[in-house]
RNA sequence: GGAGCCGUGGUGUAGCCUGGUUUAACACACUGGCCUGUCAAGCCAGAGAUCGCGGGUUCGAAUCCCGUCGGCUCCG
């Protein structure tokens, strides 16, 4: 195997610990930009965080966002975007990026989808062809797109999933993975490997620790909050993170609620990403502590507060519930755009809130405050 | 004065001719829920009209007939 062990301007240190929990702060280095941990990646699946600039989420506080090889490969294509110079240059933004390998996708677009150890084959999407992806596959197309982070190409199994095909998907996994760090050959960007098993403590526990023989820059919790109940989640945080070497950043993939998140930066985790806050807040949600806030709700009709008295963002600054509300019903963008700013910032708030918390050795103290808190 | 058309939930309509698969359908609006490595400015669910009104025919009428009220159009 001609794995690389280094990548050129990649690098993870851990700055702080916090002696009563799993959380720590941490600087993960990467050719364009360091990135404070704990951080929220937000996502923009088709090269753009939906409904924002690339300078308004870098003026959020964010450093990092998630892209889609499966998405962008499919369209524009790989050529496109090479052809601009890269993903960085084709949309604008010269902070990090993480791409997904497109393993998530198989699962979530699920149409006449066969998994054999080669590969995955299944239906685009846009056009219903019949296409084939490959470990080879996703690691040549983020190797085009130069994302600074890479993630292997893993099979991501629906909740809840029968034992036996756990199992089978934890050898297929590994054999991806290998395949995954042979393949690679970006020196400029890092490839994680995805921790996978299920909401199955002993497979769970068993793929992270074979996936940290393979000596990944990085590792991804993958297969989880698909459904599984929190404490589940935590739980098999807690059964991976306990395989993993400390000193490599973990990055839960796809949780963005802001207790869940909390509460897994309390275990460990250095990353996330979700598509949640982007979304929901497109659907007329705000992100607060105590959930959501459904701004649609008739009982905002004539609210003259803010979606949280206690935020700082844009939206909290000038702009009434009542207000959000008409926009929102009314269908107005500049209603999903408020909503955007308002939950990108409240998690990136959260994740600043954390770090200063490891700092202060007071990260307990702000998970009680944050599991108290009730926006009404 | 005469003739014709129309009157169905909040709004706009379908059903009427060829009565009974109508516990009256659809769209929008309204109310609520959902969304976590984005096929998602989306999806799901709910409330809401006994069909202008009265009478008749019929086993059975939103549907047929008569009358009546209201609106519109045309002719005088």
């Amino acid at each position: 195997m001609t794995a690389l062990r280094t990548t050129e301007g990649f690098s993870f240190t851990i700055t702080a610990s916090d002696r009563r929990t799993g959380a720590r702060t941490g600087i993960l280095t990467t050719p364009h930009g360091e990135v404070a941990t704990p951080c929220f990646m937000p996502v923009a699946t088709q090269a753009t965080v939906k409904a924002m600039t690339p300078d308004e989420v870098a003026d959020l506080g964010y450093r990092m966002v998630l892209a889609n090889a499966y998405h962008l490969w499919l369209r524009p294509g790989v050529e496109v975007i090479s052809a601009a110079g890269g993903l960085h240059h084709f949309m604008g933004w010269d902070g990090a990026i993480l791409t997904d390998s497109g393993g998530y996708q198989v699962m979530s677009l699920g149409k006449d989808v066969k998994i054999t150890p080669e590969g995955a084959s299944f239906r685009s999407h846009l056009d219903g062809s019949k296409i084939f992806l490959s470990p080879e596959d996703s690691m040549r197309i983020q190797s085009a797109l130069g994302a600074d982070i890479a993630m292997a190409l893993d099979e991501c199994l629906p909740y809840p999933a029968e034992r036996g095909r756990l199992q089978r998907s934890l050898d297929l996994n590994l054999d991806w993975a290998r395949r995954c760090l042979a393949a690679h050959d970006n020196p400029r960007q890092a490839l994680f490997g995805i921790v996978q098993g299920g909401s199955s403590a002993d497979l769970r526990a068993s793929s992270a620790a074979r996936m940290a023989e393979l000596d990944f820059p990085g590792y991804g919790l993958g297969g989880l909050s698909v459904g599984e109940p929190r404490e589940l989640t935590l739980e098999m945080i807690e059964l991976s993170l306990a395989e993993l070497p400390q000193d490599k950043p973990r990055y839960l993939m796809g949780v963005g609620d802001l207790l869940g998140l909390a509460e897994s930066v309390a275990r460990g985790v250095d990353l996330f990403d979700s598509v949640l806050p982007t979304r929901i807040a497109r659907n007329s949600s705000a992100l607060v502590a105590s959930g959501r806030m459904n701004l649609r709700n008739a009982a905002y009709r004539e609210d003259p507060r803010p979606v949280d008295e206690t935020c700082g963002c844009y939206a909290c600054r000038s702009f009434s519930r009542a207000y959000l509300r008409h926009l929102v019903m009314a269908k107005e963008i500049l209603g999903f755009h408020l909503l955007t700013v308002h939950n990108l910032f409240q998690l990136e708030k959260l994740t600043r809130d954390l770090r200063a918390a490891v700092a202060s050795q007071s990260v307990g103290a702000l998970l009680d405050s944050l599991a108290a808190r009730e926006v009404e």
